[in-house]
This record gives C-alpha cells, structure tokens and sequence, in this order.
DNA sequence: AGAAAAAATGCAATGTTGTTGCAAATATTT
DNA sequence: AAATATTTGCAACAACATTGCATTTTTTCT
C-alpha cells in the first residue's frame, strides 16, 4: 500500500517527493473527500502551506484527484477512482454528504442521472450532491 | 413590482432598509444568480462591503435567497422561488450554468431526477449543476 | 406624531485564504 | 557523481471575509 504512491506519481510523470507522497498517502486512507485546510492541519508541521495548494493543483492537473462542488466557499478533492487522464476528469459519479459526520464521499459506482433540459439549452457536464446519513452514521 | 420587496422583507420578519431594499431588488430583476462580487459592484458607491455580506446572510438565513454549489471557489445566491422557509430550503430544482456567458440560471421547472444510493445510505436533499450552453447564447 | 427601544450600518482592525517571485534544497537525468 | 530540471520554503502581497463598537436608521409603544 504505502509502495504504492510513487508508482501513481511517476505514472503521472511527477517527480517524487516527501510533500507528494504523503499528501497523496492522505487521501488514500481517508474516507472520504478532504479540503485544503484538513490537509494543511495534517502536514502543518511539516510543509508549507504553500506547497499543499501547489500540490493540490498539480495532483488535479494530472487526474489524481477531481474538486467537488459544495454549497459553502470551500474545495473538496478527492481521489479519481476511475481512470481519469491530465485535464480530463471522469469524475460523473453522485457526491454524498453526510449530514451526521460531515463527511463527502464519492459514490463512484453512482452515475448521475439523466436530466431533461428545457428547449434550446445544451447540456456538457453535470453533477449532483446528495445530502442525507451515510452508511456508518446509519 | 418595486412595491413589493417591502413585504417580502416583512413577511420574514425583516427591518425594511434602503441596502436590503435594493439587494432584494437586484435578484429580482436577475435573470440568474449573483455572487457576493456582483452585488458589490453594483452598489459599491451606496453601501459598505459589510453590509452587503451581512444582508446575503440574512437573507439565506430567513429563507429568501438560496446558495448554489459551485465547483469554483465562488458562491452563487439566487431567489428562492419556491416557498422556502427560514432555515428551511425547498431548492430541489436544477442549476445552469453557462460555459458562454457564464451566467448560473436556476432551473425552476427541472427538478432534480431521482437517483438510486447504494445500500444503507439515505437521502434527505439532492442538487444538481449542469453545465452547458443557455438559450440565449445557442 | 414623538420618544424610547431595537436593529442595522459603517468604519477600522483583524483573520482567513490563495497567489507570486526568487533563492535554496531536492529529485532526476546522464 | 556532476549537471540539469524540478520542487520547496520564505516573504511579501492581494483578495476575501469576519468582528466589535459607535453611530444612524427603523420599529415599537404611548
């Protein structure tokens, strides 16, 4: 497990470094999405802030991790569990929150759904956020 | 039609002032949602900053205005049209946003479609984003 | 309508969040 | 192991947002 994130950096043709590893270390045991400040209390004593926002950037650039939309002014990321490619994300999973832990969990197994748009509106993306009680708040 | 921001603010239990007047006034003649920016540009000459923030609180609180996700870092309020109440939101309907003009319309006749979680996750709230191109820019 | 009470506003200061340029440190290439 | 390329940390800065308090405005009460 722990061998496993060099090989995911220099598939993506990143050099491998301290901040990078265990960043993406981060997100491969949490449960669920983070946000720049969880990473940031986690490594705190560690990296620069600097270096987590610029690490967040280029893991999205590259397809590791995808943003997710939220209600209030803060970016969650989580892991591209699919095979997403730099600068094309797959990322046309359902988002859940949960309103008991807090957590944002990808349901990557969950597509979005099909919506009918009305007369003259083309659609390209969407996304969709479920609020309610996850599996371990059940 | 400028008769009526008054008893809007009433009926949610408001002081009626000339910031929450005119505010209420921009979304009412919108044809899409506003961020905190655009509001502040448009009365930049007339109130504070703070009041600005301090009223787009009040009024999400009391139920008037809605926040919409974004997968920016920016946050959108548009009306609520349906009958929200204060703390209370009923905004199950679809958000637009348009990758032309860049507008964020909100959808009132599209609700959001159903969507199967996996098991022992329950749902309480749904939103969908979808991006694409608005009838005005087709 | 006018006085008292309650609420909202503006200002200044402060906190939080995110960005940029550049020198030093670390990783990769040969 | 040396040369090159990339990344990091620092410092400064910019944008965005919040808080306390005095002043002003709105509402309530008589």
């Amino acid at each position: 497990m722990t061998k496993l994130q060099p090989d995911i950096l220099k598939n993506s043709g990143l050099s491998v470094t301290d901040s990078r590893k265990k960043i993406l270390d981060l997100f491969l045991e949490a449960d669920g999405a983070l946000a720049h400040a969880d990473i940031e209390k986690k490594t705190e004593a560690i990296f620069n802030r600097v270096t987590v926002y610029r690490t967040l950037q280029t893991f999205v650039e590259k397809g590791i991790i995808h943003s997710i939309p939220t209600t209030d002014n803060s970016i969650l990321y989580a892991l591209c569990k699919h095979n997403c490619e730099a600068g094309h994300h797959h990322d046309n999973h359902v988002h859940f929150i949960c309103s008991n832990c807090n957590k944002t969990i990808c349901l990557d197994d969950v597509t979005v759904p099909e919506v009918k748009l009305p007369k003259n509106f083309s659609k390209k993306q969407a996304a969709m956020v479920v609020t309610g009680i996850c599996e371990d708040c059940k």
